[in-house]
DNA sequence: GATGAATGAGCCTTCATTCAT
DNA sequence: GATGAATGAAGGCTCATTCAT
């Protein structure tokens, strides 16, 4: 699915964007409704009005409420893929950096939103016997556990650390995750940035010559 | 869980129950159904075929659909804080025996089964704007926290490691908390030991000394 | 239907009284719950609560709730006739004293209760459509509008009056509902008082040489 | 009453209709059934059916039922108190000839019908701790009476009578209110015409100059 | 007799979906 | 394309009635 995509400049008026800016719209107002609501009260109803629509619009444009709820995760997951391969893109080619820049992405101001969070939440919640969904929220993971792995595997052969490479991704992937639960949960959540700094911790417990609680230590690559 | 009484065998099941075990019976089939069905298509007429019941008596015990889901958390909640709370007394003093048993009680198979986990996620993800349900999700981690916090503490003091406490203890509780969720959304889980031995291994990230992916360092306390 | 008749002294304790006690008990508390829920509005349950006796008893004396409520309407219906009879047995022999015995009767404080008033509103408001109840409704004010149209007759007769005995008789039988149906519904009832002398002054308008606001004029009979 | 548009001979019923139309569509047939069945036995089912609709419509358009009933009598209120003001304002101006049309308003065929009278009753059959109900019963008469009084003062000042006014206006008014119910609830109904002459001779009680039994008399202003 | 758990019919309500305009 | 009235299936809830104890 494609995301927001600005057409380039002098092309004609493209015939499709009133469709796809509509789809938009709904995609993002149900994204809010969930977030406020749960999923098990997430109406169309509810979904067209934050959305300034009217209420036949929903159907007219996605088919059914299954489908509106469906291409929403399917944003959601190709979003956060988006944001942390172009993480990696604009980071250094060395293991720390690389990894570096992966577990701050997380925490982008871009997709680490409380509506967000709160969406992403009400599919994992939902995700019982429903195949679709749970391999979306499954694959959410699992590309992105990859690549952790290699990269942990690479701090071993390139620096000289002895991590098993598996564990210390998933460790690294669930702290990232739990720091959007606990941010979700808690009743007196903490900031972004103590977020930030427990994974950095994370790290530093397999890499310590590289992180600390900081981050990236500096002079190291 | 056992209920009850065991019927012996070949008794029809008894017509009336006291009101303390039909109340159970009703819990434990509401657990089950948002296991398999998730919150939002959890109904009280599937939860009282699942009990084997007619669907006016839920509403007898319990008033409305919203206290029986209320009491089923609240069920869930205390069962959790109980099991890790006998897993310490059970345990030696030493901070070491202490933080072993604190994070195998999340394993115990009396409350880490298949219908327990998804039911607890389902929770988790309707929590938004359910008061009831954020304050229950969060006090079931939050004491945990704080013991994981102090024993943390004492790891420091008694035994000469340096670990950031709070940060320590939020990632060996996010850990604990993260192989649950892999275990029911991943699309090929792996089993408990392997979940286990990952949650030792983030403690052998702290206190290497004392802790290794299979537990307990062996002739340490 | 007996109303209660407290057994004379010396009688053995009768064996049919516990039954018969208890059926009055239930009508009493029905009285007591259509008079503050309303007809649609009352429950068994509550019906049994409020007699404090327990749910299933009432299915016991009573077969059907139909049968509760017909069995109380006509309870109303025979302590009122038992009412305004008794107090025309109890009355002097001429025409303006039977007279100002029947419409005092209707004030009575045995019969002339919030409760009581409610009760016969609500068995009113659901006579549609329910024959027994119709007939009792009507019933009540029949035989008694018969005998004040021949009382209406017989002070024409006898002390020289010229009113349509039926229409004086329906007049006067209607005001005195129409002050127990205010007192029930106005926002700021007025008092018993007011009610019984404008009832008193309807009779002064047909029958002015014996009747004033006040009652029946001192030294007529 | 008339409806927005009686539909062209052998036009298929609109299956559009502007809001309100279907909201009158909906509190008429509500009436209906309540006539027919009382108001504990009024149904959202029944009253669509009636309607010729779906059930689903008298929520859309009244979101509950008790909105729905509130509604209803308020458009009753609303009914009622139009009919009489109308009657005020096509009579003469003298005292004599405004009672006149007062009273005899209650009995236009306009708003008495069985069905009309038959939901009056149940409304106030049930009005019972609901204070919306007593409020609305209650202005109904509040008003009129009002009217009443000061009729009833202009016909002793005018007329030189030396009625009670707030009785002899309280009397006229449950007279009026008494041949309703008489109507409703007597086995054998008498017809309007006896209901209106004992109106008329109930006012011919206090004004017997103006008033007979065949109402204003000939040559009195 | 008495109790209160258990049942199930019927109701109100919500809401996804359809469709005439 | 867009709107919102209309439909009907499905769920929660109430409550009269039954019945084992």
């Amino acid at each position: 699915m494609a995301l927001a995509e600005p057409p380039a400049p002098n092309d004609p008026p493209p015939r499709k964007l009133p469709r796809d800016a509509r789809r938009l719209q709904l995609i993002e107002a149900t994204i809010e409704v969930m977030a406020g609501a749960g999923y098990a009260r997430t109406t169309l109803t509810e979904v067209a009005r934050r959305a300034g629509l009217s209420h036949g619009l929903v159907n007219f444009h996605f088919q059914s409420k299954e489908r509106l709820l469906a291409e929403t995760l399917l944003y959601l997951a190709e979003e956060y893929r988006q944001n942390w391969t172009e993480a990696l893109e604009g980071a250094g080619p060395s293991a720390p950096e690389q990894l570096h820049a992966l577990m701050r992405a997380d925490f982008n101001p871009r997709i680490c939103t409380p509506a967000r969070l709160s969406a992403w939440c009400s599919f994992w919640g939902e995700a019982q016997g429903r195949p679709f969904y749970q391999e979306l929220c499954g694959a959410k993971d699992a590309e992105y556990n990859l690549v952790l792995e290699a990269l942990c595997a690479r701090m071993n052969a390139e620096h000289g650390y002895a991590a098993h490479p598996q564990r210390a991704a998933r460790i690294l992937r669930v702290t990232s995750e739990g720091m959007w639960l606990d941010m979700m949960t808690m009743t007196s959540p903490y900031a972004v940035d103590e977020a930030t700094a427990t994974v950095m911790t994370a790290a530093a417990a397999f890499f310590p010559r590289h992180f600390d609680a900081g981050g990236l230590i500096v002079g190291q690559r």
